[in-house]
DNA sequence: GAGACGTGGTA
DNA sequence: TTACCAAGTCT
């Protein structure tokens, strides 16, 4: 246990903050709530750099709780599609809908209850409140948590509540009653800038002589690595099938898993008869369909091979299902990274 | 408690 | 090339 004074830690980490802490971010002008809840549920597990432009084409199409909750869900999609964990977009939408009919509208200013809402857990709960209430709440995001592992020499796992509890146990200790916006940013801004994961930069940071882990030279160590998991290999079978106007079929994908509420392009089982489901299910006469370049990609727990298939047909387009639908290469709705990539990607360079 | 859930950057 | 990871939450 860091024997350190809780206050001096606070007062070292907020005059830090004074001189090099990030104060320009777009969710800190104006510092809404509604500007800050979305923010943060973009960070979880994002970048700053990456959310920054989401964050403002965000704003501009969603303005507040209102346009959010009224938006169809396509379009909240849409405005999501690339930033991943696409959950977080489907509990946003369901999120703002709750805050309209339950809340008046306005974002509730309590942990408990910012936390009965969808996608805020804890740890999004307290920044809302820290960081556009101005109240008392501790965070504990992956800077708040390096930083305080190092201070700490907390060598527990990742992931285990020997780790987590007296992680949170020291937010707490922490998180000052004054300037707790400043402070809450201060120590990701730390986390972020000077006590990175890699090298960290103790000859740059305010808490180095009280850095627990720094005396035992084992920042480089903190917090510990988890132990990697084989990463499994899947395979499967998209089309191609643009109809006589060149648009494109795509097909919506159910509301779980991978690339969930998103539109991709229609998956099939690798040994389907192609010909005869494109006649069924979209009553288009159809070849075989030409194979096009194979495309990888990686997921945090698998690896997908996607082997994309052109196929060609001059018939009437008359889709049977509900899930699938005609759209221009211009006018997409939310798309997966990956096969946005594909469909950009010129013709002719696909082809085997 | 462990696994699912995306993407782009870095070493 | 491969592995790891970043402002986590949900099941």
């Amino acid at each position: 246990m860091n024997d350190t004074p809780p206050e001096q830690i606070a007062d070292a980490l907020l005059a830090w903050f004074d001189r090099h802490g990030r104060r320009d971010l777009p969710w800190q002008h104006p510092r809404t709530a509604y500007r800050v809840w979305i923010a943060e549920i973009m960070l979880q597990q994002t970048q700053v750099t990456t959310v920054v432009d989401y964050f403002n084409r965000f704003m501009v199409r969603f303005p507040d709780v209102e346009t959010l909750a009224e938006a169809v869900s396509d379009d909240v999609m849409r405005h999501w599609a690339g930033l991943g964990y696409y959950a977080r977009a489907r509990n946003l939408h369901a999120a703002a809908q709750r805050i309209v009919e339950a809340h008046a509208g306005e974002l509730p200013g309590d942990v408990e209850t910012l936390i009965s809402l969808p996608g805020v857990g804890r740890s999004t709960a307290g920044a809302i409140v820290a960081q556009a209430f101005g109240r008392w709440a501790p965070i504990l995001d992956g800077n708040a948590k390096r930083v305080i592992a190092r201070l700490a020499a907390v060598t527990a796992t990742p992931g285990t509540a020997a780790y987590e509890k007296p992680l949170w146990q020291l937010a707490e200790r922490y998180t000052p009653q004054e300037r707790v916006t400043d402070y809450t940013q201060a120590i990701m801004d730390l986390g972020a800038t000077v006590c990175t994961r890699g090298r960290p930069h103790c000859e740059r940071c305010p808490l180095a002589d009280r850095c627990l882990a720094k005396q035992a030279a084992i920042q480089n160590q903190l917090p510990t690595r988890r132990q990697r998991k084989r990463r499994e290999q899947r395979e499967t079978t998209v089309l191609l099938i643009e109809d006589a106007q060149g648009r494109i079929l795509l097909e919506k994908r159910p509301p779980a898993g991978i690339w969930g509420g998103l539109w991709s392009l229609p998956e099939v089982a690798a040994d389907a008869d192609v010909e005869a489901l494109c006649t069924q299910r979209y009553g288009i006469r159809a070849d075989a369909g030409l194979l096009l370049t194979p495309l990888s990609h990686t997921f945090t727990h698998f690896e997908l091979t996607i082997h994309p298939r052109r196929m060609q047909h001059r018939d009437t387009v008359r889709i049977m299902d509900a899930n699938h639908r005609w759209f221009t290469r211009d006018d997409r709705p939310g798309i997966p990274a990956p096969i946005a990539r594909l469909l950009n990607t010129p013709q002719q360079s696909l082809a085997l």
